[in-house]
DNA sequence: AATCGAAAATCAACTGAGTTGCAAGTATAA
DNA sequence: TTATACTTGCAACTCAGTTGATTTTCGATT
């Protein structure tokens, strides 16, 4: 994913300033196999560089504005970050009970059902987020 | 929605203790039009009677447990809560945007894509929520 | 290359939803 | 009516995230 999206530019393009702290985010998010909390993502910086949380916070909060990230609401309190790049559209997520790893799922077809997902009419819809649970392969596998 | 359960029959099928706050939480949340929040819940219960917010959360998350309720990550940080009665499936929810307000829509039919909602071969999913975000019809209105 | 102002990072202190452990009160089975 | 296991209340805590004030740094312009 990181290979395919030059952050430099990226940042270039939207008119932000180019920092360590911003591209290790970027970097981090662009090879993560899945969805990472901002506690998850502080961590992995701090493995190469000191850093402050307030500014890891304040740069998930600015790129998910922007729209350079996505911010999952998957579990109560913590929030999940991961590219919005074009070759990692909006899709479905899927949590296990027991181990809580989050799989990202293949984008299902909502349009289809998209009339019914407006609501009362007026209602102007432009998000839907799917979250399936259960049990992941591997957790059905030891029990 | 509260006059078609009996909260004191249905407490006592549950082998849970009759007590003031129970029934409360389960009237309030059963004449609620919406899914509300705990600190929602606690004021309301606090127009009646004396009530310590600690109680509150622990009867929330026990009815959760026990299926009595449903909990809704819809925003982070806070849970909602709705009456998990036969009179009221799961079915997604609609949020505005500007005045955060929650909706419940008419559940649909998301069987048909249930294979790729599962994901990795192995997967056991039991549940799928689905969160719609957009304008609601009173915040387009106004703007 | 040195300067300089706006933007970014840091620090300490704070917020607010939710939790924990323990003491005191109470529903209900016997 | 009584015993006791279940409930509630209280105070103090946790933890993710936020705020405001200060210092540092990027990068455009001399």
């Amino acid at each position: 994913m990181g290979d395919l999206c030059d952050f430099s530019q990226l940042l270039a393009r939207h008119g932000v300033r180019l920092t360590a702290v911003r591209l290790a985010v970027l970097d981090i998010l662009g090879a993560a196999p899945r969805a990472l909390r901002a506690a998850e993502i502080l961590e992995m910086i701090r493995t190469r560089r000191q850093v402050n949380k307030v500014t890891v916070y304040r740069i998930l909060d600015d790129f998910t504005h922007r729209g350079l990230l996505r911010r999952l609401i998957l579990e109560g309190r913590v929030s999940h970050y991961e590219l919005a790049c074009e070759h990692h559209p909006p899709h479905p997520h899927f949590q296990c009970h027991l181990c809580r790893e989050i799989q990202c799922l293949e984008p299902v077809p909502l349009i289809r059902m998209w009339t019914e997902l407006q609501g009362p009419v007026g209602n102007r819809a432009d998000q839907i987020d799917v979250r399936v649970k259960g049990l992941c392969h591997k957790c059905r596998e030891i029990s």
